[in-house]
DNA sequence: TTGAAAGCGCTAACAG
DNA sequence: CTGTTAGCGCTTTCAA
């Protein structure tokens, strides 16, 4: 029989009000009636029953806002998002969605200013002015969810993403198992060694051909400021400059231009890339990409409005401030 | 504002009670109002509220019954099944379980025919007496879900578990990407041929090496009755007699076994095993191993769950009646 | 064939 | 400081 707040009630004596009152540690409650109530949770094992604290609070309004650009990738998140929303349909919670494509940081921070919402899930980048705009609010009592890109020292509660410098060391022991000599010749297409995301996964990868104790190199790394056209020329150039290459590692989510820079050599490499774009699947299905390192976006986006409902609603917090998503691989037998 | 039965009570100008018989085809409605309702549901959309339900749904009384061995894969699976129970803890479910472990079919049997949930998750071999006994409970309306192991003709409303097929196929990529040369001798170590199960992923292996193209050969299929003194008496001898082997694939969940024998060994194979047992887990980590597929235990305990919840509660069948589990791929970088 | 009303467990507003 | 009560959306029982 599950116990409800009734059943506390009759064991200790008082009414249900007053349970309510100890469960929320909420006030005026005599010390002595509180640890009466207590012990007799602690007797019955009572836990709340959802459908009905749903109900009673359905009333309230809550209001979520996420941050994020529009693009391939995160309308995967967005679909996280929704999923998530979809199972808290039974309360009343408000959606509003900013997408940054081509905005300036001003504009952005703007339009987060502005917005009333109670809770905030953002990816955006690291940067000063961001970090002061986020401050403003989580010092009010705001909670931040920090998505994909964390951002240090604002305030969030927590960030949801992958660990990079995993992902770089799990794409290199993909690379050592299928270089099957002792040694071999890697080169690295990265977006761009400012952004930290890239440098993480590139110095994970780096690491952990060197622990492999093997002749295994990097001859070069590439920066594609993820742009199609640099992409084509720069990795052309590095595959003419160093012909001995084996292996490559795209580190950046640039594999869509590098897709058709393979496909035009015709020569084959053993790849390593990231993320699971129309041409990555592509890729991995005609057997030009080898592996793709998955980072689950849905969960991404699903995480995030969970955890901010949960601290909306029942004041609770993560276990942990960073949640690493899984860092799946993908072969091209699993499409 | 999210729309309730009241409103569309208000807009079709009946009572609430009219509305539920509506939604749950309930006998007693005059199919002019029927027709007004379904219009006033269609106009405002609207969809139930859970929590609501849940409620007034939460003295009714559901049991239902799980059956499977009892061992570490299948801890896995219960804690996939507990989770499921525990996101449902406002419904009055009760669960039993029936551990297979060393009992006869008959005994198994008599226990399932006696037990009386209103529904079963079973995971046993596929032979006709065990079909019989379910058929006796589908027959009268109990549903049933298979899972890991399916079972023909019973009257299962799904399966839940591995594409097996698909996970030799898997497995044969992740040889193929590792065998660098053109050319290579592969060693499989199945369970016992007998089983479909280890027969469709030895199949799928195979299938996918020949599909290649390349010369690269099975040299020999070692049965090894998933027993550990014949594991290992087995799998050395094929070592011997085929001292150029390259690669072996462990088709069968006897990697625990077959893992000491390489450690005595000493010489290194790319090797790729199923599952995430223990010592698969320490292989992995020390190199012994390079792949192993992993078929998501927690899922193959968590859907059947679920999906008997929703025929019980909801009479809603899944999409599917075969729901396949991801097939991961997992390294010893990603532990 | 339909309506009215009680009650599921919980919260919140009000009364004492 | 504590008790009482209404009501959240839904199902179900009883009445009409």
């Amino acid at each position: 029989m599950k116990i409800s707040q009734k059943m506390i009630a009759e064991l200790s004596g008082v009414s249900r009000g007053t349970i309510d009152r100890v469960l929320h540690g909420k006030p005026n409650v005599k010390p002595e009636t509180r640890q009466r109530v207590l012990a007799a949770i602690e007797k019955l094992k009572y836990s709340p029953n959802t459908a009905g604290r749903a109900l009673a609070l359905s009333k309230r309004e809550y209001s979520i806002c996420a941050v994020l650009p529009d693009n391939p990738f995160f309308s995967d998140v967005m679909k996280g998002i929704q999923a998530a929303l979809a199972e808290l349909s039974d309360y009343n919670i408000s959606f509003s969605c900013i997408y940054t494509n081509g905005k300036s940081n001003a504009e952005i921070i703007r339009l987060i200013s502005e917005n009333e919402s109670n809770a905030f899930a953002v990816a955006l980048g690291d940067s000063d002015d961001i970090r002061e705009c986020i401050k403003a609010k989580t010092d009010r009592g705001i909670p931040f969810v920090t998505f994909n890109t964390d951002i240090k020292d604002c305030g969030r509660i927590c960030f949801v993403g992958q660990d990079l410098y995993k992902s770089g060391r799990i794409a290199a022991s993909l690379m050592l198992k299928m270089l099957r000599d002792d040694t071999g010749r890697i080169l690295i297409v990265s977006g761009n060694s400012k952004y930290k995301a890239h440098r993480e996964r590139v110095s994970g990868f780096t690491d952990a051909l060197k622990a492999s104790g093997r002749d295994i190199t990097v001859s070069e790394v590439v920066e594609t400021d993820d742009d199609k056209a640099l992409t084509y020329s720069r990795v052309m150039d590095a595959l003419k400059k160093h012909p001995d290459t084996d292996g490559i590692y795209v580190a950046s989510a640039s594999a869509e231009a590098f897709y058709s820079v393979l496909c035009e050599l015709g020569k084959r490499y053993r790849v390593v890339v990231n993320d699971l774009l129309p041409s990555v699947r592509e890729g991995l299905m005609d057997g030009t990409f080898d592996f793709s390192i998955f980072q689950n976006p849905f969960e991404q986006g699903y995480r995030p409005i969970k955890i901010l409902f949960n601290y909306l609603v029942n004041k609770r917090l993560p276990e942990t401030d960073i949640i690493y998503t899984d860092n799946t691989v993908i072969t091209g037998e699993m499409l």
